[in-house]
DNA sequence: TCCCGACAATTGCACCAGCATTACCGGCTC
DNA sequence: GAGCCGGTAATGCTGGTGCAATTGTCGGGA
């Protein structure tokens, strides 16, 4: 098995690397983003650990970059900074587990074969629907080849809906996607989104429709 | 989507409950590893949620039983016995993460989505009968491969009957598919579901009816 | 064969949770 | 301060669902 440590405190990652080598892991250790960043494209790796509070940067804003190049090695976030909200950012931030410091190394190995029983995760692409092509990574639209801009959270709900095109979003996801955990939804701002977002849609004749499916959620249709 | 709470103490239960509700969540609720055993053989869930200490059992002998009989569910473990020794076992027993209490319920939230990321159990069965074809995970139907959109109720009556298609089903096994096990039901709000569902299969002419066997239940059969 | 009681099917009705739309307003940016 | 964005609230609307009354069907016993 092969880890790649991101990690700036050498003497945690001294006693990590000694630790985990004695159980045949091969370990390579970055100090900073870049050089992770580097790492990770040179090699394969099973699984990423990755501390928040780096040199050249946060931690979290390393997840996007590997996903972006479509590497979908899983990631444990470790860090000290271990109170609910950050576990939350951790993981919504697309790491797949997350570990607050100090921990033993046996709960990290647990957690590591916890992750890596699961079964990888998908590309995401970019999704055609209608005359949009929407890149949800970059979270960008485009209408028949030029850009189509969209107000923020019309264009979270959009992305969120083209996911999973054709099929019903649950009101609970959509929700999830565009609003932080933090931010709770008082009245029914996400209706107004929808609307607004059907009114686009039609002003422009995008050639698909948001479809509601009572007490359930929408769906993101293609139009006859 | 469709979650089990299995968990003894009915305050924690109850507040859960509450909360997930209002996120578009359906929950069943299980106090003992039987009624678990049972709700997970009878419904299809998108995560379980388990306690470890239960009147009749440790919580974690369940995941194996669920895995011997093919149930790719992820266990998010729950429980105040939380020290690292405590969360290794869970983990390498097969949990998909572990959650220590007191937790807040945007984590667990949280959590629950990262466990759900990863598109794990796609491997589930479809049911293919007459021209529809049931997707009981999604809770999603398509006819001839176009969408089919069902009121909630007469979905899941449906869906019931599908899980068994051919063979009979109990009354009492519909009702339980269709309602949370508190709120009960006067009158006969189960055969007026089950008339429309029947109304809007021969409309569509679906190729499948729903037949009565007297004084027993129901059953799904391709039409001839 | 007919009758009767029990169970099942159907349908109209009424209620209300959830949805759609729009106007308004505060805040942020330029 | 002009304009856009986005949250809030008021309003009207719709459709799903529970209920009950009515009608239909089955099957056993006289």
């Amino acid at each position: 098995m092969r880890l790649l440590l991101v990690e700036d405190e050498k003497e945690l990652a001294n006693a990590l690397m000694a630790a985990l080598s004695k159980q045949g892991i091969v370990i390579d250790h970055a100090m900073r983003l870049a050089d992770a960043g580097e790492l990770s494209r040179q090699n394969t790796y099973d699984v990423i650990l990755l501390d928040r509070r780096l040199p050249d940067g946060e931690g979290l804003t390393f997840i996007p970059t590997l996903r972006r190049a479509a590497v979908l090695t899983p990631v444990i976030v470790l860090t000290a900074r271990n109170d609910p909200k950050e576990r939350i950012e951790g993981l919504d931030g697309g790491a797949d587990d997350y570990l607050g410091k100090p921990f033993r190394v046996d709960e990290l190995m647990a957690r590591v074969r916890a992750v890596l029983r699961r079964p990888a995760s998908v590309v995401e692409a970019l999704i055609v629907v209608g005359r949009m092509t929407i890149d949800p990574l970059n979270l960008t639209v485009t209408m028949d080849k030029s850009p189509f801009d969209l107000p923020r959270r019309e264009l979270l709900v959009l992305i969120a809906l083209a996911k999973r095109q054709g099929k019903t979003v649950l009101r609970s996801v959509l929700e999830a996607a565009v609003y932080n955990y933090e931010e709770e939804i008082k009245s029914n701002a996400l209706d107004a989104h929808i609307s607004r977002l059907r009114k686009r849609l039609a002003d422009c004749s995008a050639g698909v429709s948001v479809h509601n499916i009572r007490g359930v959620g929408y769906l993101l249709k293609d139009e006859v």
